[in-house]
DNA sequence: TCTGGGGTCCTAGGACCC
DNA sequence: TCTGGGGTCCTAGGACCC
């Protein structure tokens, strides 16, 4: 049995906690540059206010009804979720911190569930002064649904733990495919051009054709419907694939001077992003956009990435990279509104995939060695499998670089000899 | 006349989540 | 004038290899 908890208007309830005279106000919580609306308390939904809600838009209406609004303060929140993950742990042996504002419980087929939901609820806000819904199913995705069902009915008291049979069949029914966890806007208008519009609908198609409507994610969501998990829980927090940053500005530019300072601003955060992680990257990549919401401006949104030399968090190496990039993407006669900066290939700064000893100094030709050796055993591994690594001083910890059969190699066989000595 | 087939890797793009 | 930011996974298609 799996138990989803879910903060309740999770931003707008931190920033409630130390005012308690916010309690009953309407509350609602800004996105980045105050862009747009992204959290909103239960007074806030009751006026009509909605997620992404662009501010400049609901501003009067926010006058008009003495909404309380707040900037985002991410590290505020960020610290309430550590303090209700904590409080959380106490009641079950494996937990899974799926987001800033839910955690996924399971619970040992023997446990006593009767009133779990009600101390979780009890507890946390005993413990954080957040208020949580908790919704419990045989599995994740009907846990989800529990979840928002213990939400939306005021008689389940932010409790509510999924039936069996005809009840959940019921409840099913009433479901439309897109509120399921998994399900957005373009898969469940194909179910509905299908046929299938409904949850219990999805849950009785068969494998074959879940899979050919949804791809292999449908499919797992079939199965989950249906009460048979297959989503597991995630108690090991996996290491980042990918690092952004990316960000709009208050005003469109042009220029590419004008370019080349946001984006090398939010390369040296990326770099720093990584570097508190412990991560390198190996491929950076950069984007630029114009706006999207001016429709009758000219268009322009593209991306190009590279491989490094050597993966790397070192910022100036980054910044320089991004900077080229830039150059090559950047198009005079459009209003840029955006722009963004990825790093790929991460991987942790401690990573070795492999070692061998250098040869020795002395020996003739360390480079045709290290080439043989390198090709040799990336024909055994397969291609790329091998990276050449060096244990380094103090001062330089480490160095780091991809396989020698990249196509960089050649080129810089001085970076490398620097790396192996 | 008749022009293979199987596999991997990479990239871009779509879809989803919070 | 003013519309967030950070992630993951999957697929299709092209390049390339043998």
């Amino acid at each position: 049995m799996f138990a989803l908890v879910d903060c309740n208007n999770f931003y707008a309830s931190c920033e409630r906690v130390f005012r308690p005279e916010l309690a009953r106000v309407p509350v609602l919580v800004l996105s980045n540059n105050d862009g747009c609306v992204i959290a909103r308390s239960a007074e806030a939904k009751a006026l009509g206010f909605e997620m992404g809600d662009p501010y400049h838009l609901v501003r009067a209406k926010i006058e008009a009804n003495g909404v309380k609004v707040f900037s985002s303060n991410y590290t505020l929140y960020g610290d309430f979720s550590g303090r209700v993950l904590e409080t959380l742990k106490r009641f079950a042996e494996e937990i899974e911190n799926y987001s800033i504002d839910e955690s996924f419980l399971k619970f040992s087929p023997g446990a006593d569930l009767e009133h779990v939901g009600a101390e979780i609820r009890a507890t946390v806000h005993q413990h954080t002064g957040i208020p949580v819904s908790v919704g419990l199913g045989p599995s994740k995705v009907l846990a989800k649904l529990a979840n928002r069902i213990a939400k939306r009915r005021p008689e389940c008291a932010g409790v509510f733990r999924m039936p069996a049979g005809e009840g959940r069949a019921e409840i099913l029914r009433a479901t439309p495919t897109q509120e399921l966890w998994g399900i957005g806007k373009q898969l469940s208008a194909r179910l509905a051009a299908a046929g299938v519009v409904n949850a219990q609908q999805l849950s009785e198609l068969s494998e074959r054709a879940a899979r050919q409507v949804l791809t292999v994610v449908g499919a797992r969501i079939v199965a989950e419907l249906r009460g048979a998990s297959c989503l597991e829980i995630e108690e090991v927090v996996p290491t980042k694939k990918s690092v952004v940053c990316s960000r709009s500005f208050g005003r469109a530019v042009e220029t590419l001077a004008e370019l080349r300072e946001p984006m090398a601003d939010y390369t040296s955060r990326l770099a720093e992003k990584l570097r508190r992680e412990g991560l390198v990257c190996a491929h950076l990549r950069v984007s630029v956009e114009t706006n999207p919401f001016k429709e009758d401006a000219p268009q322009y949104f593209a991306g190009r990435g590279c491989d490094l030399i050597t993966p790397t968090a070192f910022t100036p190496e980054l910044v320089e990279t991004a900077l080229a990039l830039l150059e090559t993407i950047y198009r005079p006669g459009f209003r840029f509104k955006r722009v963004g900066v990825m790093a790929l290939e991460v991987m942790p700064a401690n990573a070795v995939q492999l070692g061998f000893d250098a040869p020795e100094p002395a020996e003739l030709d360390r480079r045709a060695r290290l080439m043989t050796a390198v090709a040799r055993l990336n024909g055994l591994l397969g291609r790329g499998a091998v990276r050449v690594a060096a244990a380094g001083s103090a001062e330089s910890p480490w160095q780091m670089r991809r396989g020698l059969c990249s196509p960089h190699y050649t080129t810089r066989w001085s970076e490398l000899r620097r790396v192996a000595a």
